[in-house]
DNA sequence: GTTTCTATATGCAAATATTGCATACCCAAT
DNA sequence: ATTGGGTATGCAATATTTGCATATAGAAAC
């Protein structure tokens, strides 16, 4: 399912139209995406924890040449699934 | 940030009321769990993607005792950063 | 319809997740 | 306001993931 799909689902159990089915969609993750910029994290019960990892710098390589090359640090989001969640996937 | 915070930030930004903007918020992540239910990926342009991840069944081990456990094959719901989404937090 | 985005596939080293469990803590709902 | 429950932490050893370059195919966005 893809973002058109999801809207599209959306506007018809929010009974939006499509256009604001998307506007409130997209509202939602950018509260998401600022809190996450401000160094938070975001907990939402019973589906997960959006958080930001640091990633240290390490050594990688080029699959092609096999080279070796320095990987800078990073940041990276990470989602960890609420135990509701991962219930629902293993019962 | 927890749920009700960022319900109280969404009250604001979408004009509803906390009730409103709760169920809401609500109606979207089921939206998207059910989708994840039927073995389906929910892809969000720009912000990332939701996908069931298969964990085959593995020995483990319990630190505290060093004895070996056998670890059941698993589900679990994996979310991939997009492009947009890494280059935020890294520039 | 055109252009941008994403998945895939490759080899491999290092970073990170996983697992049981007790405790402390914070949140959610009564 | 209380309490029950989910979540964070720390631990050790192993399993898994990550992410590098790059091209291409396919999908999605505008």
């Amino acid at each position: 399912m893809n973002k058109k799909q999801l809207i599209v689902k959306l506007s018809g159990a929010l009974n939006l139209s499509k256009a604001d089915a998307e506007r409130t969609f997209d509202t939602i993750t950018n509260t998401i995406l600022d809190a996450l910029k401000g160094d938070d994290s975001v907990k939402i019960a019973g589906f997960g924890t959006y958080k930001v990892a640091k990633r240290k710098a390490r050594v990688g390589r080029n699959p092609r040449t096999g080279e070796q090359i320095q990987i800078g640090a990073s940041q990276k989001v990470k989602f960890l699934p609420a135990k509701a969640l991962k219930e629902v996937f293993n019962k």
